[in-house]
DNA sequence: TCCATCTGTTGCATTGTGTGCAACGGTCAT
DNA sequence: ATGACCGTTGCACACAATGCAACAGATGGA
């Protein structure tokens, strides 16, 4: 829509594959090499490309500082809310969200059909760690030597005969977890209650938080439960989506 | 310098903020609507800006994926080659660059007063890692799961009585060199060799490669190696500021 | 040492391009 | 229903971005 906005940003994934100069640039644009200059003088005054001893341009700085400002600045909890309400008005259960941080698992939203509890502080309940759907998927996700060293730390209470009784049978409940992208919790926490998990991912496939249906067996067996899975799953994945900002340049014409 | 792209980049780190909708951008700028709009939706076909389902505009997942090639394209190699050689014709000695890789640490660069060898290749000769100055602090620099995981799993060869002889004494030898923030190796891999090494780190403060100034004994006692030092460190941090970028946007006036 | 050549840089006239305006069409709340 | 609000479009105007040509500085060869 605007040629020289439109142009100033086709240098950037130009710059991204490499150090060029101005020429390069220049020829790459199909502009005259005035133009160009022009056009990486306002992006260097910018911060987001830098100009390297040799009179080269690269990507700057700046770049990298934006996109860790926006990733931190981004709530999963806000974008997800709207498809936690939607997926408990349509299962009719309780629909939690949940994220790793510093060695927790914390429930940062929660959704019930009947009373809507919306939790307003950034830092809410811990999760039964051992045993929660979430948990599962968030620590299945971690990178392997942080995992079994956590591993190793736990408490394992034994809330039900079903719970998770010590760290090897953790482990091995990731792996599978971690193998078959979701997670599931039949009584390990309250005996009568069951649920079913699933990973929401961002851009970098990385498990950023954890959704979950949860409801007790004197409502629903566990087996109808696990029939929610796949639409538990695609709402988590649209949620990732939404996170990830997945937008493929142009819109269809 | 030019108007519109540095409307245009001005929306940016407006958006890095958090969400904004059309109206918010215009008044920041100091523009009308219309000419806000048509900026964000050329950011928007560069997928540097992403439209959220309530419309309002966030920094797309473009932005995050050219800052991660750019890093991948990014030769430390390349960028640290002149000060290598530089620092090579001032001391006389051998100078070495290393990075981390895969609990492996290698050596991509070297460089010899008397006759210099560029190896072109990426992957390098593995260092001596229980021993090398540069290893110590590459290592040091790992999150501490990992590092506890690597040092475990490490053999400790006794090159000379001065060696490394277990994980025990390495964690502690570790934890020295991340705290002081420099490491030597004095006769622990060949009797007669000594190394000074400094970290090179990247813009987020983590230590991308290492760089050692080595030489035998018989030429320069330790002492005299160690009053290098301070040049090395200086080298080594002037290799990390060009790496990360670090331009302040404006040029001093 | 001088000249040739390459790169990045500046001033300027032209016109193409971005701009603001005003009017339109949605959506939401009252 | 009705008003207010936000995003969107078409258009005429003016300004800002463009390409040109000339300059400067570095590099390298003769």
């Amino acid at each position: 829509m605007s040629q020289t906005v439109d142009r100033a940003l086709s240098i950037l994934p130009l710059l991204a594959r490499g150090p060029a100069d101005l020429g390069q640039v220049a020829d790459a644009l199909g502009v005259h090499k005035s133009t160009a200059l022009r056009l990486l003088r306002t992006l260097h005054e910018h911060g987001l490309v830098y100009r390297q001893e040799d009179q080269r341009y690269r990507l700057g700085a700046r770049l990298f500082a934006l996109a860790q400002e926006a990733v931190e600045n981004l709530d999963v909890r806000e974008i997800a809310h709207p498809h936690l309400v939607g997926l408990g008005e349509r299962t009719g259960h309780t629909v939690h969200l949940a994220v790793y941080e510093e060695n927790e698992v914390l429930y940062i939203d929660k959704v019930d059909s009947r009373y809507p509890v919306r939790m307003y502080s950034r830092i809410g309940r811990p999760v039964a760690i051992t045993v929660a759907a979430v948990a599962k998927l968030l620590l299945a996700d971690l990178p392997e030597p942080e995992r079994r060293a956590l591993a190793a730390k736990l408490d394992y209470p034994m809330y039900t005969p079903r719970s998770t009784p010590n760290a090897a049978a953790f482990l091995q409940e990731l792996a599978t977890v971690r193998e078959q992208g979701w997670a599931t919790d039949l009584g390990g926490h309250e005996e009568s209650i069951n649920c079913v998990a699933a990973p929401v991912r961002g851009a970098d496939g990385r498990v950023v938080a954890a959704m979950s249906v949860s409801a007790p067996n004197v409502v629903v067996t566990a087996d109808d439960l696990l029939a929610l899975l796949p639409l538990v799953r695609r709402t988590a994945d649209a949620i990732g989506r939404e996170y990830s900002g997945t937008s493929t340049a142009k819109d269809p014409a």
